[in-house]
DNA sequence: TTCATTGACTTGAACGTTCAAATCCTACAC
DNA sequence: GTGTAGGATTTGAACGTTCAAGTCAATGAA
């Protein structure tokens, strides 16, 4: 942090040290098996002694890939951050059991962001992008498409689900195996508490609530709120009011499960063993609610591992989608 | 995304056609200046006719920096992230403009970390790091210290603050600019609601608010709870229903904030007209709450810039530490 | 005229890898 | 004994920059 640093020991450092050549290092640290017993030993013992790791600089520069994906940071307003924030971490995770690496970018509009991905991909600095929240007319995939730019996406394309490569959770999955998993606990009047201005996936989460009651041959029973506590609260109390209320209820958001106990405990209703409560995303908003709510959890995961193998191959494979489940994480008030 | 690239336009492309040497393109891009007004002219129209741009690798490779600097992604468990997504999100941004990148990693372990900041800087990939949630005893300091590997930090050096370089948030002076924010209002009966198991964090928030009281000249009053809902509700209903009740409390965080609302409501108390209500953080959290909450912000954009900058000079400068003040945020709830 | 000075540009080498081709050596078959 | 095959290793070149040292011509002072 003070001086100057000495210079890192070099493949020729540990070949000079080996009394081999650059190439045998290479192969050493490569393709072992090209190397003798004797040989590879020795080699691999000067390694160790001077903590030799290879340039990744020199290394991007002679593959022409840099071993980096660039991915936009959300803005912090945003709410679906807090699924967003696993699915970084995930990203991270996967990335490096791939020996690569993700870069952030943070642009401030569309057109910045287009602009960045470019800079980025022709300055040799990434290799392509992971994107996520897609939603139908996004201007990234078409022109990332256009441009023949590699990339791989959390969420569809909605616009032309085979041009390229991406991997998204099956809302549809989450609501109705929460619904199902209430009828089998005996729950026999299950409602759906929604968004009132349904996106692609506030009625994707609806659809497969709708289609399990149907199945089961039940009533449905929907209410609406904007995604706030409050208006959560009062929707959720309107439900209890009615003469029939539910004895469950499945959520499309957590803010909206957590809204639903509120009303709940306001009614005397103990969350849990007399009704039962399902979010959606897992967030961390369940940790400073009291009584902890069950939810639906995205597999971000199993979606960052397949989006980085599916990046990988890209250039071997055919474009292809992707959806994986969801599942239910049992808390307390289911 | 599916054949082979074409190959990139590279300094010899540009300098083949414009008629000069590959030194001449790279004066025109670096050093435009040494170059003659009728080259540079040539020189640019071919550059934005190719869309040229200078291959980071290559760059990277002879300059021996990658411009990439590393930070940890936190754990989406862990509470404090809201500010930290923030942050982030501003680091980005910071180093942007510094023409830098930032590389994530999420370790399991702070020995598996380590190990990771040693690989990453040995070979190359990036010149240093970027740590935040720094604590006394915090042994990725005295590490990366010892082996002189570049750092700076957001959060200070608790053990040996002149060691390294860092940047940090003046907690005491934001609980002591809201208190003082409440006597000018007329408050006189100003409450502390904080944690109780203080770290260095939360202590730092209590003593600004301990030095604005007493210099005031006003009676403390102090409640503590565990940083979740329902704890910070029961203990804002304690303070309310004392026979002095407070007309004003500064909270340790948002979640203590929002209890505390959650409390007054229940006592039938309108938050903000009769009651002055401050979080900590200025996290999303408060964008659930209704109505919404004031709160002391941490100034995550000035830490970025200023670490960024730090770095960018730290062989130059001896290390030094930087306390910012943090702002108050008037949402309603003030 | 001579010679240093300056400005514009070029050349060769280096940064640290890996690929492709070449070399060397040993073993084995005919 | 000759030829061939194959394994282990080396050599030279290339990836795309930039630095340091060079050339070359024009300018101006002695």
């Amino acid at each position: 942090m003070t001086s100057q640093q000495p210079r890192m020991p070099t493949i020729a450092t540990v070949a000079r040290l080996a009394g081999v050549s650059r190439q045998t290092v290479s192969n050493v640290v490569r393709a072992p098996q090209r190397v003798s017993p004797e040989t590879l030993a020795r080699v691999q013992a000067i390694i160790q002694e001077v903590d030799y790791r290879p340039n990744r600089s020199a290394r991007a520069l002679q593959a022409r890939r840099s071993g980096f994906l660039a991915y936009r940071c959300h803005r912090p307003e945003e709410t679906e951050n807090l699924v967003l924030d696993r699915f970084l971490h995930d990203l991270c995770h996967a990335a490096d059991e791939h020996d690569h690496h993700i870069a952030l970018v943070s642009p401030v509009s569309t057109d910045q962001e287009l602009a960045m991905y470019r800079d980025l991909y022709r300055s040799g600095r990434v290799d392509g992008f992971v994107l996520s929240g897609t939603h139908p007319g996004d201007r990234r995939l078409s022109a990332l498409l256009e441009e023949g730019i590699p990339f791989v996406s959390f969420g569809r394309n909605w616009d032309a689900p085979d041009a390229s490569t991406w991997v998204d959770v099956d809302g549809a999955s989450g609501t109705r195996q929460a619904a199902e998993h209430y009828w089998r606990g005996g729950h026999r009047r299950i409602a759906f508490l929604g968004w009132p201005d349904d996106g692609a996936i506030g009625s994707d989460r609806r659809a497969g609530y709708r289609s399990a009651i149907a199945a089961l041959g039940l009533e449905p029973m929907e209410a609406t709120a904007f995604d706030r506590l409050d208006a959560a609260e009062a929707a959720a109390a309107a439900l209890l009011r009615r003469p029939d209320p539910p004895t469950a209820v499945v959520c499309v958001s957590d803010t909206m499960a957590l809204g639903c106990a509120w009303a709940a405990q306001k009614f005397g209703i103990a969350v849990g063993a007399e009704m039962g409560i399902m979010g959606f995303d897992d967030s961390a908003l369940t940790l400073i609610a009291q009584p902890s709510l069950s939810s639906i959890r995205q597999p971000t995961d199993h979606v960052a591992q397949t989006l980085l193998d599916r990046f990988i191959g890209l250039s071997a494979e055919p474009p292809s989608g992707t959806l994986l489940p969801p599942s239910l994480v049992h808390r307390g008030s289911s």
